[in-house]
This record gives structure tokens, sequence and C-alpha cells, in this order.
DNA sequence: ACGCAACTGTAGCACCTGCTACATTGCCGG
DNA sequence: CCGGCAATGTAGCAGGTGCTACAGTTGCGT
């Protein structure tokens, strides 16, 4: 059927736009109508090709979180683990991959206290999003074995990292944090492959 | 002026209810009628104690972290990093400690794009909570100088590890993370120290 | 005892929320 | 050319939001 084509394209256009949008301002205070209005169309659209709120939302972390990996993934393989470390948080305090991450810890508070759809979407994204850690890891000469403690470790740190990022871009202090994690990182990676 | 002390009394009364709510039902929804009918008032009471809905959730930021930092003082000095840091760790998954936390996630998460009063209460809270795990870590063996940037990756991976919680409670790759934390804390205050 | 000021209750405002009923458009197959 | 159906626009609903105006009520100091 074209029209039902033509439906998914459209569908999933807006949720890519709305991705953008959410991007920009925040997953926390969003609502339908100015993201609509500021896509140019009403919240009555956006409930019409998505079933809810619920499913747009879902939707726009499930998006989110595809970009992050691709981003990810897209990333040379490091000459070590703590240079991949070290890698990997240049990107994530860059433009793209910083966004999507900043939207991953707000779905994530979001879903704390076990909202749906919030902690499932977290749930669902935070898998692949090990995975690809891992195999990031793996690339830049981390045993398989060790591979997922460290990306664990890694994950971890790195979303507290971006919790404390406004309160400390660009200090010092933040430097020597990534460094550090970087060594520690590098540590587990080593300490699993003996 | 008794009156005056007594309207001090009063606010503060209602900040450490309104922040046990909060603690309990998450800071991220919070509207003003729900909890001041838990607390058997009206969205009047609190907005006539507190000159606004900013000003209470500035107070109730303040609250929890106050109570965060005398909980994480209560603590007893451990026998090496490593161990201040499981001793942590094991505090901030129980009760009151891990809810308080909880708390500060949210509103770090809500202050990511520079809101007020989040982003503020966010930074005042981390200042003074760093300050206590430094006074931690010195008492559980690290050196004055190290404890600084030990307490500052162990702080960020810890709310990194609060946003994960829900996700992994119990399992025994979230236990294996920790140890890894201890160690990496551990590995940071000893480099330092020489 | 009385006045004043702090305190609290009732109603309401203007605005926003997700969502829906209904009407309309425009395109595509027969 | 036209019937049907997906896509869209308009208007509105019920409920929630922070906040305020106004009217008491209480309890203290004089």
């Amino acid at each position: 059927m074209k029209t039902a084509a033509k439906d998914g394209e459209r569908r999933a256009q807006l949720a890519e736009e709305v991705t953008d949008y959410a991007l920009e301002h925040g997953l926390i205070g969003l609502s339908l109508r100015p993201v609509a209005a500021a896509l140019g169309t009403s919240d009555r659209m956006l409930l019409y090709h998505f079933s809810g709120k619920d499913d747009l939302i879902a939707t726009v972390l499930h998006t989110a979180n595809e970009r992050s990996i691709a981003h990810l993934r897209s990333l040379p393989a490091a000459s070590s683990v703590r240079e991949a470390v070290l890698a990997l948080w240049a990107a994530s305090t860059e433009g793209r991959l910083e966004r999507c991450q900043r939207l991953y810890v707000e779905a994530a508070a979001l879903g704390l206290l076990g909202r749906e759809p919030y902690a499932g979407g977290v749930r669902a994204s935070n898998q692949a999003w090990l995975a690809a850690l891992v195999d990031l890891l793996v690339a830049s000469g981390c045993s398989r074995a060790a591979a997922p403690r460290a990306a664990n470790l890694l994950d971890v740190a790195l979303m507290g990292l971006h919790l404390d990022l406004p309160l400390e871009r660009g200090t010092a202090a933040l430097e020597r944090c990534v460094a550090d994690l970087a060594d520690a990182v590098a540590a587990v990676a080593d300490q699993g492959s003996r």
C-alpha cells in the first residue's frame, strides 16, 4: 500500500524533527504544542501519527539513541583503551553526540522512579549503547573478556560527567577527572585480560 | 521578634516536610497542590511562606543536600580509600541517602540547560558535597593533596551509578562496577600521594 | 481590652496540558 | 468524473499549573 508507506515516511520524518527539537530544548519539559509549532504543524498531527505522547517520547528516545550509537560506531579505533576513552569524551562534549547523551541523561532522570515510557526506553537504549561501547573498546585493544567490565565503568562515569558538565565545562579539574577515568578504564581492561 | 521567629520556624518545618515529599515522589513533576495536600495544607500556604515555587525548590534542594552531607559525615572513617568507597556506595543504596542523591540527580538533569533554580542549586550543592567527600577520603587515609582528584572521580561515577541503579539494582555487573570504581579511586588517591 | 500584624482559607484568574470530535482537504483508483 | 480514504485544520474539553485578591482568624504586645 503506497499510502501506508507514505504514512510511515511522514511518521519517520516527524520523529526525526521532534528528536531534533528535543535535543535542542531538552526532554524534561517537552510538550506537544510548542514542538509542533516549531515544526510548522499542530499537536493534532503528532497525535495522529503517534498514538499518544508516550509513543512519541519512546520514538524520540529510540531515534536519539540510534544517532548516538551510529556516531559512536563512526569513531575510529584508538591505539589504546586509554586513548579510546579520551577520544570518546572529546566526541561526547561536541555538538551532536553531547546533545544525544544529554537527552539520555534526562530520560534516565525521568525514569528514576519507574515512569514509562522513560524507564523502558532508557533500559533499551542502555543495552545497545553498552554493546557499542564494548565494540569500541575491543577495537582499541581491549580483550573481549574484559570489555564488558570496562564498558560498564566507562558508561557510568560518562553519564556522571554529563551531569557535571554544565558546572565545570572546560575546567582543569574536569580534564583531570577524564584523564583519571581513562586510566581507570584502561586498568580494568588490563586486569581483566590477564 | 517572636512572630518572626515563629514564621521562620513554620517555614523551616514546611521545608522539611516538602523535602520529605520530594524525596519520596521525585522532584521532576513536583507541583504545589499535590504536595500541599499531602502535608495537610494548601498551595496558598506554600506560596505565603516561600516567595514562589522557585524559592521552594531552592530550599528543598538545600535541605536535601544538607541531609546528604550530614549523613555522609556521619559515616565512620574507613581503613582505606577502597573501603571508604565501598562503604559510601553501600550507604548510597540505602533509604535516606539514596533518595537524597536521587533528588540531586533529578535536580542536575533539570538544570542541564541552565534553568533556575535548579542549575544554581545544583552548583551550590555540588561544592559542599565535594568538600565532604574530600574529608571522607582524607579520614580514610588519602592524602589531602590527592583527595580532590579522587573525590571528583568518585562523585562523577557515583552520580552515574545512580542513573543506572534502577536498571541493574542488585546485579553482579553493578557490584563489579562499584568494585572497579573503588580500585580506581584508590589508585588516584595513591598516585596523587606519591 | 483592643489594635495590629502574622497567618490561613476560599475563589478565582489566565494559561497550559494531552487529547478528541468534527469538518475539510486533496490525492488515487475505478 | 467520482467515491473513498488518508492527511490535516479548527475548536473544544476536562483537568492541571503557578499565582493572587480578598476575607477572615488567631494571638501577641500595649
